[in-house]
DNA sequence: TTCGCTCATGTTATCGTTACCAATGCAAGT
DNA sequence: ACTTGCATTGGTAACGATAACATGAGCGAA
């Protein structure tokens, strides 16, 4: 058993190839000054040796890690995955390689994440959503990397912002209903403590109805946060029943809508005539399945590209102050609606 | 500006604790033998002094980074996000973190994403797939920590699995479809170089029906994977216009089979009295929506949970030889198909 | 020729933590 | 009293790369 010698190190290549370790070190990045022979000389002996470039010794000496830390509520959800790979593909071509966390929807395990991933000494760091615990905050500021808030517009930034407003997003979709004359609208969501983002769309959803000058007693909280298609379906059930007279429903998002128009499905109810359902976020499903859903395109792909840009400027010291990247969300109307 | 100070060590909070950097490293650590009141006063002037362990320089003096590489194919699939988190889940309690990356289903690609993660010396590495290009092999075999394959029955294991044969699930549902009467079944898929356990489905489908003795020549490329609803819905459409005789459809996975259904949906093609669907992955969608699918649950938190466990089980010298986790994938016969 | 400049390479010290070993204090056992 | 053992703490060197600086060769311009 000739494998338990340790693994080699730049010493060894360096050895080999008859040069230094410091040159050893150069032929491994892109940049560095190294004749060309010499660099295709010390690969080759690497290759041979089976040496593997050590990140963490890298990463000591030279305060640097190319991580980005990202945190997402979800790994699950499709919208936070276009963000993440959007920001991934935009920052991978300069070396930045992706960290990523979830927080479950949850604060406190926000502050766990965030602590856990400074750790790891990233060279800037993403978090979904502008409400944190107030040691998150802390945190975030004396970190001394960008900070890059998302998927929202908080009120007091820590940072950088590349977001949208969710009540806005939604008044739009509240204003379009009325005007083309649904009056006894309702709004599915989960329970409004845990997903913010979901908060404030609900809330979006009351002030607009209030602008209106519409009450707005037909709010369904389907349960804790991520509310899916099993339970947009519960609540379509329930909204059916407490209110028969519902005319339009407002989804959080794009799966709980698809779930609540199988619901209508199962029992007959027809969609848009009987009511008509609106969704959130532009998931593919919305635009495939049949009738089509009315929903808002937040631009979750745009957000991580964006993102991508901002870190980079940031990164190469282009940009001085917070950045401040306001998407605006498209109402986009189908099947599901007038 | 008082902040352009280098941020504190160990050897600051040390200072300010009136004990040695040994003592500080100790106090954060879970199990270290350091006194109560020892360690909270430690942690006391790390607080005040805004001090953030630094796991990069324990990394290399440690020889530990607590990394779990992982690939996966894509990060915008919830079949691959549910086995991500399972196993996030299972490792984390250990202090274990997942480093994520994505193949696209390319396997060039995927060289380079081993590579490059393995240079971050990660405690052990979870690929996806079976099938890799001989230096990834070769990459993965030297790396000299734990590799899983997963979500595959590799030919030639590099070292632990945890999987199952897509074919043989494929074609338990093909004994069922022709048990049940169904004759002329087609197979929607994507084109089959690039998605490996795709393609191994359509294998298992082809091989399931030729040894009921029929023909498969129903075989739908619906373009480069991953096929997602769009690609499901614009193949229905090919097969019921090239092959009206179709009694039977099973598609590569849950998306496009919901795509196909609900193109059969808008021609007016009755499901599954005229043309019955299954799908793979047992998605959120198919249970959901209407007709729901008949598909096969793969169990994909499964894989990610018995990978967990099996790493712990190897870093803790429980599991000498190498581990074969075999998954049974369940046929889940639902509205969409007798 | 000589100066100045660029390019390629070498030398030295160091990033911040922790493995390893040593030392101390104190309680319990003989 | 003396040993034994455990719990707690400290000192020193090292993990493996590279920043910073130094050196020498080559080459064109004055």
């Amino acid at each position: 058993m000739h494998n338990i010698r340790k693994p080699p190190t730049m010493a060894d290549v360096a050895r080999r190839t008859g040069v230094s370790p410091m040159t050893v070190s150069r032929a491994f990045k892109r940049d560095a000054s190294v004749s060309q022979e010499t660099r295709e000389a010390v690969l080759r002996a690497a290759e041979e040796l089976g040496y593997v470039f050590d990140s963490t010794a890298s990463n000591l000496r030279s305060q640097r890690t190319d991580f980005i830390a990202v945190t997402i509520p979800s790994i699950n959800n499709a919208n936070f995955a276009d963000t993440v790979r959007a920001l991934s593909d935009g920052v991978s071509e300069r070396g930045l390689q992706i960290l990523l966390g979830y927080t479950n929807y949850d604060v406190q395990e926000e502050e766990r994440l965030v602590e856990q991933l400074l750790r790891r000494k990233p060279e800037a760091i993403v978090v979904t959503g502008g409400k944190h615990t107030p040691r998150t905050r802390k945190l975030l500021s004396n970190a001394g990397i960008p900070v890059i808030e998302t998927w929202d517009i908080p009120e007091e930034p820590i940072g950088h912002v590349v977001g949208f407003s969710n009540a806005q997003a939604v008044r739009e979709m509240v204003d379009h209903f009325i005007c083309v004359g649904y009056r006894n609208i309702a709004f599915i969501g989960g329970d409004a403590s845990r997903d913010t983002r979901g908060a404030d769309r609900r809330a979006g959803f009351i002030a607009a109805m209030k602008d209106h000058g519409l009450e707005a007693p037909r709010l369904i909280a389907a349960g804790p946060p991520p509310i899916s298609m099993r339970e947009g379906a519960d609540a379509m059930g329930q909204l059916l029943e407490r209110f028969p007279d519902t005319d339009a429903v407002i989804c959080v998002s794009d799966l709980s809508a698809f779930g609540a128009l199988t619901e209508c499905q199962r029992r007959g109810v027809a969609v848009p005539e009987k009511i008509a359902i609106g969704g959130f976020g532009d998931y593919e499903i919305g635009a495939i399945c049949v009738p089509s859903l009315t929903t808002i395109n937040a631009f979750a792909d745009e957000i991580g590209a964006r993102t991508a840009e901002l870190i980079l400027d940031v990164l190469d010291g282009k940009l001085a102050e917070a950045g401040r990247v306001t998407i605006r969300p498209d109402l986009i109307l189908r099947q599901s609606s007038r």
